[in-house]
DNA sequence: GCAGTCACG
DNA sequence: ACGTACGTGACTGCT
């Protein structure tokens, strides 16, 4: 057995290096004792990368610890200590890790003890530390990774391992994917940064329970966080089908166009269709008269601009209203396509598993209001307008799509949260809200194309966003005169809304600028922009609607039909003939009652693809 | 590493 | 009283 010895917060730990059987008795007994004490013990991995369930996936190293001393197993050197890291993961009463959802997966998938299994013993500190303070450190906040976590709350001279271990990589001549992969197991700083998260990790879980009973966090939202997590983990383990040889002929297609497009573009003087600055200086050469800037200062050429140069509206229609510039024309095409291949049909390709699925990671707590994001690939942002990408991703072999989306949620949630009375009735009475307000606004008058409500609709975004008049103007194509009075008037009948604005920006100021919701969320506000709280406690709440049914389908028996979270809309699979209980065990999910407001949901049932559900015909 | 852009809710 | 759209991930160019 090799030890390192490290100092951390003035106080010496001890990294075990576990080398022979021997040590492995030796692990197994410190083991033994923390069971019998009724001590947590911190576990983490370090794996050859991100992509779990790509082939050759390895996992290098286990560690378990407590506050004082770490164990490192070397099990990709064998089964011996594949073994011992088993036995004890499975033993574990109380297990204490920094992101759970990945080394439940990474343990799942390489040394055989189920997510299932892991779950109920775990606290994640990760989330512990989310629920106290959202924010990154950019955003002005403690930040939630393991590292700024430490330096706030365990010594400020904590190392930064992974952003170390990237230097040892530089030195080594490997890029940091290679790094993980390839570093030699048994070298010092690898060794001896990997028993430092853990002993990290284990004294993060004793600072942040001492913050939670402080902050007065309720362990029944604690306990909620870790059941989401567990769903989505479950989610990411399942995957996705991606249809590979459709996946395939796409992306050379997109290829193709944007090479071709690309190319039309170089004829005007563009040598990258992708740099503003050039395509900015190139249209102005040809007479274009650009007058909109970035924050930045720069000319703004971004897709507004261009499609409205090329004569073409937001649904890329001829409008006819000008000489259509060849140049924007081709700048759009060219980055839509180039886009669209990069960042959906290359990235499905290259995620994909040897059973040909994809298993995005579900970050089930990311926002700094609780939303959920997806990445490797960004399955939440797929474009939906034009299904080709949506195309590539299949239910099962035998099963059909099933989509379930809420109803106009964060509006609902509004009219529940600041108990707006006339908001509340019109729900109940089943009316069309945006046709509502616009009753209300201008009374009975004949509304021909619908503008009216289009701009109440805008205006009721506007008030979810936090937005002025100019927003809306803009969202909505109206004249900014038309938004400032139907602002005004939107006020006058929805009263409520401003003076719970008010009342939450006051509370959140007595309270160190946090504004609590309605399931005891913490949401730092940013000073200078207290009015965004509405969108905060709107946002955060429609958040918890979708988690609270995410809990109901799992109560349900209902998690291995699913697939994705998308904001207010669940993604499922289920085989053509269970397809429509299914959907409706979904529905009953997302229909309850929140403070008097129906919240309610739909599903659809497609046919094989996602796109189907948009349209499609596969 | 930041700015700009673009995909989504 | 005024004015502020909100939240993400991912890619490219440029410094």
């Amino acid at each position: 057995m090799r030890t390192h010895g490290y100092q951390l917060a003035g106080e010496p730990v001890e990294i075990h290096v576990v080398e022979d059987a021997r040590d492995v008795r030796e692990f197994e007994d410190w083991a033994a004792r923390q069971i019998m004490a009724g001590c947590p013990v911190a576990f983490d991995t370090e794996t050859t990368g991100l992509d779990i369930y790509s082939t050759g996936y390895r996992l290098r190293l286990a560690q378990f610890g407590d506050s004082r001393t770490a164990w490192v197993l070397p099990v990709e050197r064998g089964r011996l200590f594949a073994d011992a890291a088993r036995r004890v993961l499975r033993d574990l009463p109380r297990i204490v890790i920094h992101h759970a959802a990945f080394d439940w997966l990474v343990a799942d998938r390489c040394l055989g003890v189920r997510l299932e299994q892991l779950y109920p013993r775990t606290a994640d500190t990760k989330i512990m530390a989310t629920l106290v303070d959202p924010r990154q450190v950019q955003e002005g906040g403690v930040g939630t990774g393991l590292k700024a976590l430490s330096a706030h709350y365990i010594d400020p001279a904590a190392p930064d391992t992974q952003e170390d271990l990237t230097g040892i990589f530089r030195s080594l001549k490997l890029t940091k994917a290679e790094g993980f992969a390839n570093i030699p197991l048994d070298h010092p700083t690898y060794e001896t940064y990997a028993g430092l998260d853990v002993l990290l990790t284990s004294r993060l879980l004793e600072a942040l329970e001492r913050v939670h009973t402080e902050l007065g966090i309720r362990p029944a939202l604690l306990e909620y966080e870790h059941r989401i997590a567990f769903i989505c983990a479950h989610m990411q383990r399942t995957g996705l089908v991606c249809d590979a040889e459709y996946t395939k002929a796409l992306s050379g297609r997109l290829g193709e166009q944007s090479e071709q497009y690309e190319h039309k573009a170089r004829r005007y003087g563009v040598e990258s269709i992708n740099s503003p600055k050039q395509v900015a200086d190139a249209l102005l050469g040809m007479g274009e008269a650009l007058t909109e800037r970035t924050a930045g200062g720069a000319l703004r050429v971004d897709k507004p601009v261009l499609l409205a140069l090329a004569d073409l509206d937001s649904s890329w229609e001829r409008i006819g209203a000008r000489t259509p510039n060849p140049l924007a024309d081709a700048v759009i095409r060219s980055k839509r396509a180039g886009k669209w291949k990069s960042a959906y049909a290359q990235t499905f390709l290259e995620t994909l598993d040897a059973s040909g699925r994809v298993h995005p990671f579900i970050h089930s707590l990311a926002a700094r209001t609780g939303r959920m994001s997806i990445t490797r690939p960004a399955l939440q942002t797929l474009p939906g307008r034009d299904v080709m990408i949506r195309r590539a991703i299949l239910a099962d072999e035998g099963h059909v799509m099933i989509s379930c989306d809420f109803d106009a949620v964060e509006m609902r949630v509004m009219a529940a949260l600041a108990d707006v009375k006339r908001m509340k009735t019109a729900i109940l009475a089943g009316e069309d809200l945006h046709s509502y307000t616009r009753s209300l606004v201008y009374g009975d008058v004949d509304d021909p194309g619908g503008h009216l409500r289009a701009l109440c609709k805008g205006i009721g975004f506007g008030k979810i966003f936090g937005g002025g008049a100019s927003g809306v103007a803009r969202m909505t194509g109206a004249d900014e005169d038309s938004v400032r009075f139907a602002m005004r008037m939107y006020d006058r009948v929805f009263p409520e809304i401003k003076r719970a604005s008010n009342v939450w920006q006051r509370e959140a100021a007595a309270n160190g600028m946090i504004t609590k919701t309605v399931t005891g969320r913490r949401l730092p506000l940013d000073r200078d922009r207290t009015y965004a709280v509405v969108n905060y406690q709107v946002q955060s709440a429609a958040r918890d609607c979708l988690g609270q049914a995410l809990c109901d389908m799992h109560d349900a028996g209902l998690l291995e039909f699913l697939r994705l979270p998308v904001h207010d809309e669940v993604l499922a699979s289920a085989p053509a003939g269970e397809a429509e209980g299914v959907a409706r065990g979904i529905e009953k999910a997302m229909n309850f009652d929140l403070y008097g407001v129906p919240i309610t949901a739909s599903a659809d049932i497609g046919k094989r693809s996602w796109g189907s559900l948009k349209g499609g015909d596969y």
